[in-house]
Order: C-alpha cells, then structure tokens, then sequence
DNA sequence: TTTAAAAAATAAGATATCTTAAGAAATGGT
DNA sequence: ACCATTTCTTAAGATATCTTATTTTTTAAA
C-alpha cells in the first residue's frame, strides 16, 4: 500500500526565493508567506510519493508550490488517520520530529501530481540566533496552529460524525472537490463507508 | 449545574513574581517557569468557582499556585468536554479569545480549592515590544503545545476509549488520583458511565 | 476508445458506545 | 455521627458506527 519510492520522479530544479517562516512551523493550519526562507531544492512528486516515513527523523519541512500533501499516522489496525492536508502554500511536516529529533509520527505522502520545496532546519537548530521578527512570525504561527488543532479538538470530543462533516466542508470548501471521499474520512475519524452513508443521508433532506 | 459565582471566594492578596512566560502561553500541558511575569492579583477560590465563562472575551490567563482548574466546552447536547486540566503551576485560559479578542469557546472553573494568579495580557498587546528572549520562549511553548494537541488528536483518532484512558493514565499519573471518573470521562471523550464498564473491563484482567 | 484499477455506494450483520434508570458507595456539611 | 448530596456502579435496551461483502461508478492506463 505505501511501496511507492520517495522522490522516484525527482526532476530536481535550482530554485531560490526568501521565505517568511521558519521551518519548524508545520503542521500548519494555513497558507505560509516565506519571505524569510531560502531553499534551493524542488522537486516533482507523483501522487503516492513518500516525502517522509513513521519511524524516520525529519530533516525537512515541506512547502507545496502546487498540489497536494497530506500526513497520516498508521494506526494500531492497519488504519490510516489523516493530520493534516497541505495545499499551495501549506507547509508541512512533523514539528515534534523536526523539532526534537524523534522518529517521526506520521507519513507524508502527495496525493496529487506537486511540487515541493524542502526546507532544511540545519541552518536553524539554535533558536536564539534567529532575528527576532523571524521569531515573531513563528510565535504566531504556532499559536493560530494551536488555536486551530484546539478547536479541532473540541470538534473530535463533541461533535456527530455529520456535525463534522459539514464543519470540514464549511472549513475547507476549495479542498472538497479535490479531495477522495476516504481521506475526507479519514480527517474526520470515520470509516468511508459510513461517510457515504452521511452524505446519503444530507442528500435526502 | 454552573451557578457558582466567579470569584465568590476573592481573599485577593498582593503578590509580585517574575515569571517565564507570556500570558498568551496557555492551553499548556506542562507546568510553567515564570520567571517573565508581573502579578499583583491572587485570588482564593472554591471548589465550582467559575473564572471564566463562554462567550466571555478572556482577559487574563490564570496560573495555578495552589489547587487544580479544568477548561471544557458544553456542547450541542449539553455535555460537558474537558478540553485541559491546570494543577499547580499549570496556566490556562482560552488563547483565541485572549489573543484574538473574540468570545471564548470555553469555560474555565475549580476543580477543587485553589489559589491562581490573575495575569493580565494589557502589557502585551504588542508582541513586537516584548524582549526577544520572551518571545523565543513563548514560540517554545507554543511549539510544544502544538505537539502536544497534535498527540491527542492522534489519539481521539486513532485509539479506542480504553486505549485513551491508559494512555491518559501514563500520560497523567499523577493527576489519576485527584480527579473523578466524571472528569477524566470528560476529558478522553466517553461517558461516565462507560468509562466505569472500561474499568471493570480492565480491572478483570 | 477500451479496459483495468480505484473509488464510491449500498446493504446486512456485528460491535462499541450511549441512554436511561436504579441502587450502592463515598463525600461534605451540620 | 447523621443526613443529604454527589459520585460511582451496574444493567438493559437503543443508537451510532464499523465490518464485510457486493455492485456501481469513476478514474487512469494502454
């Protein structure tokens, strides 16, 4: 199921522009500006390319010039839960990898033809030594992070499945579309049969 | 069910610390140094005491000196949804409504007697004054909060409810003990009732 | 365009979790 | 120590969600 090889399609480009956030602010729940970031590694994936595996230290957080990425836990029964989807301009990766040198949680896999920026943190491991209005923007994209993955929180303890269906589609309207019926499912924590069943039962009223 | 009035207890003390962090640092899950703050105000509260309510614009953060408070939401059903518990030295407060100024999406109350710290954000207005050392602590721990959040929806997603409940036990020990089965219910997404049939369960094996 | 593969819909039966209600145990106040 | 209140346990029936399997539809490849 997860067999493709990372990076097989890796028409490497020179490519240099200056980026606003950090690399460690991932796992985003918003489009980056990137004023201050340099990277000169872009690559183009196939959907199903693996950018990063459970188990691996990160080494790059990951920009999307164009399409799509998506990172997932593998659960203990084989099941795939979404984190997080990254569209143009999201980055992702997995902030307490990249951050702390554990093995990473999740997987990052392209869910559609993109391009993607690595961005290397080894220019960034001292915290202190970054300018403070670098510094500034990071606090402040972790924060909206939090509020964001707080709120969803509240949404996984108190909400129906349909409650958070039509939440995702108010949240994410231009993601709907471009997105399968199962890994909506598997952002919302249901099975794609029962998200078909929801959808079923929405179309009737 | 939420009568108690807020503060209905105010023995209000003066009382100068210097504290870590920024009163925007909330929603932790780790205790807090404090050695960056300034707090005049200290209050006593009981059991029930109400610091904040729903739809109220947060205008403090609230660090636990002695005692234990909880943050939830009451949802569509009228169910209470433990969103963070605050034992000593913890700090909690609704960081959307503080940071954003817009109604909180959440309550914050005693869980047992308590002596918090009222620590206003007036100062702070203007994250770009604060001195860079605070602010790197601040993306800190907003950092780790994130990671944090991010564990626990891994875990609503991925986990069964007594897989929630061990792992709230090892993530938690220490508060195991001081907090009902009501509470920890509320907090890992089940009813009481049920978590009583999971420790049963557990208890046979 | 045709065909193979993947995604989505449907349905029936299984399981997890909730609801309601009642009784037992623990707690707090007087 | 006693009573009232809250918390916890238990159990039965209801509902939400999952599992498995099959069919239909859509997508991608040749």
């Amino acid at each position: 199921m997860y067999t493709n090889c990372p990076h097989k399609n890796p028409r490497t480009q020179n490519y240099t522009i200056r980026i606003f956030d950090h690399p460690w602010i991932i796992k985003t729940t918003e489009p980056i500006n990137m004023k201050h970031f340099k990277s000169t590694k872009s690559k183009i994936l196939s959907k199903g390319d693996i950018l990063l595996s459970q188990g691996e230290i990160a080494k790059y957080g990951y920009f999307v010039k164009r399409g799509c990425l998506k990172s997932y836990v593998i659960d203990s029964t084989g099941k795939e839960r979404i984190m997080q989807f990254a569209p143009e301009k999201w980055m992702v990766s997995d902030l307490d990898s990249i951050a702390n040198k554990v093995p990473s949680m999740v997987f990052i896999e392209a869910i559609e033809e993109s391009e993607v920026l690595f961005l290397s943190n080894s220019d960034f491991e001292d915290i202190d030594n970054l300018d403070k209005d670098i510094i500034v923007e990071m606090a402040i994209k972790f924060r909206n992070n939090l509020i964001a993955s707080n709120k969803r929180i509240i949404g996984l303890l108190s909400a129906t499945s349909e409650q958070r269906y039509t939440d995702f589609i108010e949240t994410y309207p231009s993601l709907v579309n471009r997105l399968s019926l199962k890994s909506i499912a598997a952002y919302i924590g249901v099975t794609p049969e029962y998200l078909s069943d929801i959808r079923r039962k929405i179309a009737k009223k």
